[in-house]
DNA sequence: ATACTATACGGAGGCGCCCTCCGTTTTTCA
DNA sequence: TGAAAAACGGAGGGCGCCTCCGTATAGTAT
């Protein structure tokens, strides 16, 4: 359940006017597009523009600033949590991991562009990071239980081991793109079963 | 040797006058206490301000805000480690150790009041991190090894033990004056002698 | 002691950014 | 279809970073 699907105003539980939903998923699409390019530093009117809205209507869904960086972060969290889900659909598990692995990576990517900004927004609302931990855990635990029983992963490490593998590779300062994804490699071709 | 005892120009190598380096010392006094009264996020003008210069005065000194923020860790990393050699001198070697980890905690405290300012210059500047916190490991370990020898401290724990240990305590999100205080002490009474 | 020069000071003001306010427009519903 | 409710847009207030340049002062040569 994401805070756009309840559709609805803070107070009076009425569901949100076509436009202002329409406007509220342009803002966060837009939101994330202009921290991808511009860095976390860029700047409201900047978001507005991309969005194609006026200051006023971005204000009115983010009254504070903060509150964007709040609603990309967790629109990212979700996106990645339900792309473990649809995998659980793939045909192939092994695959599926792949992908949602990688799908990790591009996330941890992203989130480093506005990286100081998250910060805050974790200082403000503390169980907010903590929480998304917990689910981004689960979903990559079901993705990779599946692929241990189909016997195409080793079933010698858990979804949290995983995670405690990839998510602190991500975040290392001086992470090249390319040493990224070549790390990510290797990490898979270990993830396979142990020949033997 | 800290930035202002070299008292010297960027490239002409020419000492500072004496007002410039007056106010050198007091802006980084100013800044420190502003930081420490209103958080990281305050301004430039209530720098100067607080120092009694003009902000040119400031930018003259710090050309970028982070600047200012970098020269404050700096100082007080040099205060830090420049009270652990005071240490050596003192009469009583646990007497040294027990205030110097105090002091310690005292740095900690205060730098988490700009933490996301500090995060930021150890961006620009990847070396400083690094090296500051080799600088105060071998200056824990000083103190503590004379201690050590002295037979007033526990010898199965060095420098970079017990900074493992208190450090993070410090930085803690959660982390109430009271509670570090009462966390001290009992580190403290742990890293005495085991009685036998 | 004095005059001269290099250096430093101060603060008004430019610019950009966050956010507010309110007149205008659009959607919704009877 | 018409009126009320909801949302939109963007000008502008206020603040913060930083620049610029006229003024003041420390250091130096005579």
């Amino acid at each position: 359940m994401t805070a756009v699907e309840e559709s609805s105003s803070e107070h009076t539980g009425r569901p949100m006017r076509a436009d202002a939903r329409r406007n509220y998923l342009r803002l966060v699409d837009a939101a994330r597009q202009v921290f991808a390019d511009q860095g976390g530093g860029a700047s409201m009117e900047a978001i507005a523009k991309q969005a194609g809205v006026g200051v006023g209507t971005l204000y009115r869904h983010f009254p504070k600033r903060i509150d964007v960086v709040e609603a990309v972060y967790r629109d990212d969290v979700d996106a990645l949590v339900g792309r473990a889900d649809e995998g659980m659909e793939a045909a192939d598990p092994w695959d599926a991991l792949e992908g949602w692995l990688r799908a990790y990576v591009a996330y941890a990517r992203a989130k480093r562009t506005f990286l100081n900004e998250l910060h805050e927004a974790f200082e403000k609302n503390p169980d907010l990071k903590p929480a998304s931990r917990e689910r981004i855990g689960a979903a990559c635990n079901r993705v990779l239980v599946r692929a241990q029983e189909a016997g195409a992963a080793r079933d010698d490490v858990d979804g949290e081991d995983l995670m405690q593998l990839v998510s602190p590779m991500c975040m290392a300062a001086n992470l090249t793109e390319d040493q990224g994804d070549r790390l990510l490699l290797m990490i898979l071709d270990g993830l396979r079963p142990p020949t033997r």
